[in-house]
DNA sequence: GGTATGTTTGTAATCATTACAATTATGTTT
DNA sequence: AAACATAATTGTAATGATTACAAACATACC
C-alpha cells in the first residue's frame, strides 16, 4: 500500500499510541479508501498484506482510534458501524438502493453549536437518506 | 391501559392491518410513553397485560408499522433500534451519561428538502449527542 | 362448517460486536 | 544486547439484537 506512513506514525505517537504495522494498514486503508468501510471490509482488504491479523485487532484499533478522535463512527444504516477518517466534521447520505455512504458537506447551522436548548452538545450526525444521483440515472436508462 | 383504541383502530385499519390486541397495546405503549423504547423495552411493558406475547410479535408489529409510515426507527445509539409515534419531524438528542433520548424541535433548513446535490432525500435523521440539562445541573450539584 | 389469508408464537439461526486469557511485540532500562 | 515492564495482538467463546421459519391460532368470507 502506497501511503504516508511517517505520517500515520506521527499521528499515532502524539495521541499516546504504538504504530505498530497493523495500525498503520488499518490508518492507511482508512485514508486511501472513504468509502465508510464496516470493520468486516477492512479486514477482508488487509488479511492479503498481513494474514495474521484478527477482527478482534480491527475492531480494537478502530474503537482506540475513535477514543482519541483520530476516526469517527457513523450508525447511519442501523446494522453496523460505518468508519470515517476525515478531517472536517460534515452529514452523510446513505443510498437505500445501492448502499453507498456519501459525503454531504452542507452549511448546517447547527454543526458550530456548543449548547442548545440547555444541553451542552459534543456531536453531532446529520443522515440523509433516499436515492443517490447514479442509481436514479441507471433506473431512468431502465425504463427506456 | 387508558387510551384512545377507536383511534388506534382506524389508525391500523386504514393501512390495511389488522387491528389485533397486540398491535394496539404497542401502539398505545409508544403513544403514551414517548421515550423512543427499544423493543426491548416495549416487551417488558406489555407481558403484565399480554403474558403470552412474543418478542417476535413486538418485531414484526413495529416493522409493518414502520413500512407503513405509522412509526419512525431510531438509530442514534449504534447499539439498537429505537421507536418513535411522534407526528411532526424532528431531530434527536442523546445523553451519553444518562442514556435518555430528546426531541429536539430545531429550525432545520434541510427537513423540507426533497433533492440534495442530484440525490434524492426521502428522510432525514439529525442526532445530537452530549450531556443533557438534567446531567449537568446533578453533575454541578455533585461537585459542592 | 370449510377454506383462505393474515397473525402470533416459540425456537433456532444469524450477524455484529465484545470479553477473555494466552501469546507476542514494543519501548525502556540496565 | 539482554532483561524487563507494559501494551498490543490473536483465537475462541460469549453476548445481544434481530430475523428466519414453521406450527398454531384467529378472523372473515363462502
Ligand atoms: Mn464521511
Ligand atoms: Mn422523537
Ligand atoms: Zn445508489
Ligand atoms: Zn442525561
Amino acid at each position: 500500500m502506497i501511503t504516508n506512513i511517517p505520517h500515520f506514525k506521527k499521528v499515532l505517537l502524539t495521541q499516546g499510541l504504538k504504530p505498530t504495522y497493523q495500525r498503520l494498514e488499518i490508518l492507511a486503508y482508512l485514508e486511501k479508501y472513504k468509502i465508510h468501510p464496516t470493520a468486516e471490509m477492512i479486514y477482508h482488504a488487509l488479511i492479503r498484506d498481513i494474514p495474521t491479523i484478527s477482527k478482534t485487532t480491527i475492531y480494537n484499533t478502530l474503537n482506540a482510534l475513535i477514543r482519541k478522535g483520530i476516526i469517527h463512527e457513523i450508525t447511519i444504516t442501523g446494522t453496523e458501524t460505518r468508519y470515517d477518517y476525515h478531517g472536517i466534521p460534515h452529514h452523510h447520505f446513505l443510498c437505500n438502493q445501492c448502499g453507498k455512504i456519501i459525503d454531504i458537506d452542507v452549511e448546517c447551522p447547527y454543526l458550530a453549536k456548543k449548547e442548545l436548548g440547555g444541553h451542552r452538545i459534543e456531536e453531532l450526525q446529520g443522515y440523509f437518506k433516499g436515492i443517490c444521483k447514479e442509481c436514479l440515472r441507471s433506473g431512468h436508462k431502465a425504463k427506456v
